[in-house]
DNA sequence: AAAGTGTTTGACCTTTCGGTCAATGGCGTT
DNA sequence: AACGCCATTGACCGAAAGGTCAAACACTTT
């Protein structure tokens, strides 16, 4: 099409992403029921019916929200074989995923809230992306424990395991911090929880941290 | 006193109770914000105004649900010194966590949900009952550590990966559930998961695990 | 029987919720 | 200048929220 074309999607685009960060941000303060229309307008700097004129409902947006969530949280481990070494590939993981969690917290607590609230939008997420990665993740482990690179472990715990230990730094934040008596974390609480969640889980497994 | 006011006050504490329940299954269902005065009135099969008689407000019910909520969580670690076998100790407290998380869920959940929006209800008991106790059970694990009876490590750290691990199978029951194409937990999944984070605990600090 | 005390409840209040709609505005095309 | 098209927005709607209140009720005590 035309330049304009482009243009007006792009600035539609733009927007959208705008309300989605805002929408984002409330929602994973307070909560799908927590959050009101009108908060997120505000926050936007919009009205609120222009926030409807771009998500026809409230349900739309945060699905809307979650769906962005889901696609840009690629789950990881992507590229990986039976031939690599496993010490490394999970150290590698635990140190993105704390990354992550503390500096998008928002994004895990999210997701955090809408698990706990048994799923209703993620069902078809954790179904059709989530299992079958799971499924394929857990035979790459089985892999390593058959060639004898790694003690025997449930695949599937260890996957929990990893998540849980990495994303409760960015779900309980508000007690870490709270009980640390610290405002945010610091540069060096990533370095040492790395360090304290590779050691559990690795030597948990019989691998020594890398390096 | 006499019989009858003692049968009055009981018959207002086992009311009040009633009422707690079904407070405490909605707010952990969906949260502070989604769960209405009405739905809980509801719930417990009483009039909305009844509630209100007992608690003059929404934000005094949900402080009464939290309030009982972390007086039965004790914290356990009870009565250990430094002198008791850290494998054992680490052992069962594991245990009983996971049986918990997965006998009582609701009550992690609805923790784990006011953290998540950042404690504003829980502030006074994080500061005031869960500092102290952490800072005392890192003083034993330390011991342990120093008396070359187990690997060192952070004990804060080590016990945020207890809570996590463990808290996981209560608040992500239904992706876990869900990824396992399973409606609920069978007795057999509590064994297996215990074993699972114990072995990554226990031989992560350098541990066997017990008999 | 009357008075007193705590409990129960329907009716009602204000505020806010999610959502609609029609009027207005901006802006490129003809 | 007129048209068409999407974007913007204030006004408005019914429903549901949290909360109040006074009348009725149950049950002792006198």
């Amino acid at each position: 099409m035309t330049t304009t074309d482009n243009t007006k999607q792009s600035n539609r685009d733009k927007k959208q992403q705008q309300l989605l960060d805002a929408a984002e941000k409330l929602f994973s303060q307070t909560g799908y029921d927590g959050a009101s229309m009108s908060m997120i307008a505000k926050e936007a700097s919009v009205p609120k019916a222009n926030v409807l004129y771009y998500f026809k409902n409230k349900d739309s947006l945060y699905e809307a929200v979650l769906d962005r969530i889901v696609a840009q949280w690629n789950l990881g481990l992507e590229n990986i074989t039976p031939d690599d070494d496993p010490a490394v590939v999970l150290y590698n993981y635990i140190k993105s995923k704390i990354k992550l969690a503390i500096e998008q917290p928002m994004q895990s607590r999210l997701f955090a809230s809408e698990i706990i609230r048994g799923a209703p939008y993620l069902q078809g997420y954790l179904r059709n992306s989530a299992r079958p990665w799971i499924r394929e993740k857990s035979a790459l482990f089985q892999a390593w424990i058959d060639a004898g690179k790694m003690n025997a472990i449930d695949p599937q715990h260890l996957l929990f395991a990893i998540w849980s230990t990495t994303q409760y730094y960015a779900d309980f934040e508000a007690e870490v911090l709270l009980v640390q008596n610290k405002l945010e974390y610091e540069n060096s609480d990533v370095e040492k929880i790395t360090q304290s969640i590779a050691q559990l889980i690795l030597t948990g497994v019989g691998l020594a941290i890398p390096e």
